[in-house]
DNA sequence: ATTGGATTGTTCAATATTAAACATTATTGA
DNA sequence: TCAATAATGTTTAATATTGAACAATCCAAT
């Protein structure tokens, strides 16, 4: 019974803090990107401007590695954009296959405006945690995030 | 995803510990969804079927509270699991604009065969932690949940 | 150099997700 | 009682997201 209960304490710890991990992590982006709205802009084309702002031009194939998204995700988010004019599409020289995103004027001068707002947005949502508390939070999901980095293989044998 | 920002030091803590927190948190639930695939679920299916599992039949707005989302989205989800045969809609009679859902047979079967296995997943995702860091995560992650209280209806009365 | 394999971006079908409008049903309060 | 309001679920249009298949391109081992 002694490893039963071992095992039963050990789940129920592991399943309450993957939820509350999961519960913060989309209450607080809720929150934080319901300005949005007024400017019309989706978190996820939010991302990708403030990636294209703060790092200058990218491949598809790097907003989708930043973004953790595939690339058919990527290609609609910027087919989006680029509509609106915020971006525009380079294919590389060098690389033929690749395909740069940039900033136009237009974009730049939106994600320029809005992501003071973002910052302070963030800033207010955490500011219910200590500086401390924040650094301490980074750093679990630091080490958590570095798990199994390495192991795609599939443990069948771990099926009841 | 990692920020480039430059801002005042308050910014740059902040900013860091949501992506951290939002990355650690989508990183996780890819992992541990990943066996799902095997049973044709998707991780909002998983978790209607989980919730019914263990907490009995539900409305759609008990079920919306939980997930976090809409009501619009949580028709589509019992639409697609009752195509299948997984749940089933019923009309509560005390209030009629209430649709209880409940497993099905088959529905039943289904998650009570995955629940341990998603459980065995989420165990292992968290093991890069210790016990106390995975409270401590929980602890803070909890605390942030906790800043604005602007939650929508509650909706508990019972059914059918 | 040539070929086989990897990378890059696109397309497609299916599901998810939101916001908004809507119909139905309950509840409230004047 | 009855009118206003709220709650519940559905629908629709738009975007997001995934997984798969695909074409084009690059690269590396032979």
């Amino acid at each position: 019974m002694g490893t039963h209960y071992r095992g039963d304490e050990q789940e129920v710890r592991a399943l309450n803090a993957y939820i509350k991990l999961v519960r913060a992590s989309n209450t607080a982006t809720q929150r934080i990107h319901r300005h949005l709205a007024e400017a019309k802009l989706t978190i996820s084309q939010f991302w990708v401007l403030e990636m294209l702002y703060h790092l200058g031009p990218l491949p598809h194939c790097e907003i989708a590695r930043k973004l953790l998204q595939t690339g058919g995700n990527v290609t609609m988010i910027i087919n989006n954009l680029e509509r609106r004019g915020l971006v525009e599409r380079k294919r590389s020289s060098k690389d033929r296959r690749r395909v740069a995103v940039t900033l136009s004027g237009q974009g730049h001068r939106l994600i320029s405006e809005i992501f003071p707002r973002q910052a302070k947005e963030i800033v207010r949502e955490m500011e219910s945690l200590t500086a401390s508390e924040q650094e301490e939070l980074g750093r679990l999901c630091k080490k958590l995030g570095r798990s199994r980095k390495d192991n795609l293989s599939d443990c069948k044998e771990d099926l009841a």
